[in-house]
DNA sequence: GAGGTTGTTCGACGGTTGTCGAACATGGGT
DNA sequence: ACCCATGTTCGACAACCGTCGAACAACCTC
């Protein structure tokens, strides 16, 4: 399993914005920039574990996460260092936005 | 005419995330960033009148842009205070990021 | 007021996206 | 070996989004 992990300067900008655009994906950034590595099956937002799966996978495409594989566990992570370098201020910005707007 | 421009801090952040998350609308805010005051006919990216007209709506409602009306043109600015004061750090990360990613 | 300029609004269309259940894959424990 | 736990992938479906031409609205100028 090749898990896709793009350099971020690949990624367009557009792509990053659209991934942080989604209540969810906000949700699970909120907690990775808390709670440093989590496993998939920590986070539980009231949606399915295929939805679920399908956030992480445009997170990580997007190439704002990424993630370890360890056993049958995936633990998820933010890529703050890259993030910050490449778009100084954008994380903080929107993790400093209040939760529910 | 009555232009709807919400209050910045009413408009969810995923909506202010998703408004800058298109190609087309990014080149708006870069020339609007550059340029100060725009008319809306100056903007010529290629695509319809009708297209560009959405694409500033989006933007006004999601209280990026402020619209001010002036016989039958309209002239549109970036409200870059009150982002950076809600959000800030965020503009500038975005117009610092490569136009082609 | 007739015509031109500037923008918006209205369907319509095709593509993308978020969501789910079900099926599948993989690895660990007993 | 079997089962269970953890995640991914596969349709499928509805909602949304970007795009366009055409029609409309408002205003300015002659």
């Amino acid at each position: 399993m090749e898990l896709h992990e793009p350099e971020l300067r690949e990624v367009p900008v557009t792509a990053v914005l659209a991934a942080l655009a989604d209540d969810v994906r906000l949700q699970i950034v909120r907690a990775l920039a808390e709670g440093g590595e989590y496993a998939c099956g920590t986070f539980e937002f009231g949606v399915s574990k295929a939805t679920r799966s399908h956030h992480l996978k445009v997170l990580r495409e997007a190439g704002i996460t990424r993630t370890r594989v360890a056993g049958t566990s995936r633990y998820v992570r933010l890529r703050r260092e890259e993030l910050e370098r490449l778009y100084p201020g954008l994380l903080d910005a929107v993790l400093a936005a209040p939760a529910r707007a």
